[in-house]
DNA sequence: CCACACCCTTAACAATTTGATAATACAAAT
DNA sequence: ATTTGTATTATCAAATTGTTAAGGGTGTGG
């Protein structure tokens, strides 16, 4: 369970005691602020206050329950963006269509699982949160993936094609020594033949072009990348 | 059950036909566009010739499974806003958890409720379909979407259609390489085919009208905006 | 209905960049 | 010294993109 380098603001709200506190348990070891609410009026509140990144939200709370809620929030504009995600203990198909639709991201229902939970919280929050996956970053050395750029040091390189995908290559497991045959498989694929000598050429391109030694030869088996 | 007014692109990938099928005709009915694979490598194919905004992966399918074909779509940056469900007949607390940290963003399992389903993909197009302004900026120079006018620096600019599309495309996601293919599938269609130099004479024509160096080209990969 | 303007695509050729290879030099191990 | 494996460099062919002009299509105003 590793913590989550993006902290995010998260409203519970339910009347029973016991599952805000293993959702907030387990939803804090992943370095997220909680806020908990015993009831729909209290959660209505609260999230006005704090305007959370996602609401949890009990179906069935005294007062008001979560859909409405749900409905009340979805109103106004300041939570367009507010996640919400309903908990239910009917495992009932109507009830959560009907979340879905009043504006829910998702649905849970008990008994919760707390893995289950994490990972549903940390998808959602991994596809509003516009962390480029494509972006790989070594010490100084940043490369993404997305923009076609090796950085490093803050001065862009340019590298063409299969330099990129060469060091791509390298660099997205540091250490691991890739054999020349791993290579070619990869960066090549396997219908294309290349003579021997090529992965040297490009090896020298990189190493010239970055002008760091990086790049390590391992003789008679392959290249490894390292900072 | 309600058209959409905004069309998706949702390729669905099991070996079991009638699962196929009744997926199929709900999203059809929805209005979404459908595209049908068999298997992983199959799913593979068609996700890089259409660009599909949705695929509903099956956990278990001959050849690559769904979390193998999942992990190979997102190591690509054109996959990156693609979103994942996986579907599985096992109600397998491991597996789902696996699933979306693979980069699921969510998860169903058989039996399948349609208008759950449905649900559901209503629900995730709705996050993530953009909040479509109409207006978008990129330092001085702004877009509108709606009136299909480009404006810099206080100066209107009249681009034609194809030639608009194509930039707002690029400068939707400054900095991003945009493949040959991505961008064809977008302005164009997957079903249209056009020769090899229409792109580039569309972007020299942006480029002139525009009077700026924005445009990038990285030899063998595509085009970037960048300002 | 015609003339005109404009859009999209394509063909043809120019310009550029890339990638592979050969030839040669170097280094380490046997 | 010889063998094996890698580094370096220059060179050339292939791949890719840029540019221009031309033709078909569509719409508009007279």
């Amino acid at each position: 369970m590793s913590v989550t380098t993006n902290p995010k603001k998260i409203l519970i709200a339910d009347d029973e005691p016991d599952i805000l506190e293993i959702i907030q348990y387990n939803l804090q070891s992943e370095g997220h602020v909680i806020f908990t609410a015993k009831n729909g009026n209290e959660a209505l509140d609260l999230a006005k206050k704090h305007q959370p990144d996602l609401i949890i939200l009990d179906i069935m709370m005294p007062g008001k329950n979560g859909i409405e809620v749900c409905n009340i929030l979805r109103l106004q504009p300041a939570f367009n963006d507010t996640l919400i995600i309903f908990l239910t203990a009917l495992s009932d198909e109507g009830t959560e269509i009907k979340g879905l639709e009043t504006g829910a991201d998702d649905f849970l229902t008990k008994p919760i699982s707390p893995k289950v939970l994490v990972s549903k919280v940390n998808a959602l929050f991994r596809r509003i949160t516009k962390d480029d996956t494509g972006l790989v970053q070594i010490g100084e050395l940043k490369i993404d993936r997305e923009k076609y750029i090796i950085n490093y040091r803050g001065n862009d390189i340019i590298l063409a094609r299969k330099e990129f995908e060469l060091l791509a290559l390298l660099a997205g497991k540091p250490g691991k020594v890739f054999l020349r045959n791993e290579i070619l498989n990869q960066v090549w694929g396997t219908e294309v033949i290349v003579g021997d000598r090529t992965i040297d050429v490009h090896i020298r391109k990189i190493r010239q072009k970055l002008n760091l030694d990086c790049i390590t030869t391992v003789k008679g088996v392959g290249y490894k990348f390292e900072l």
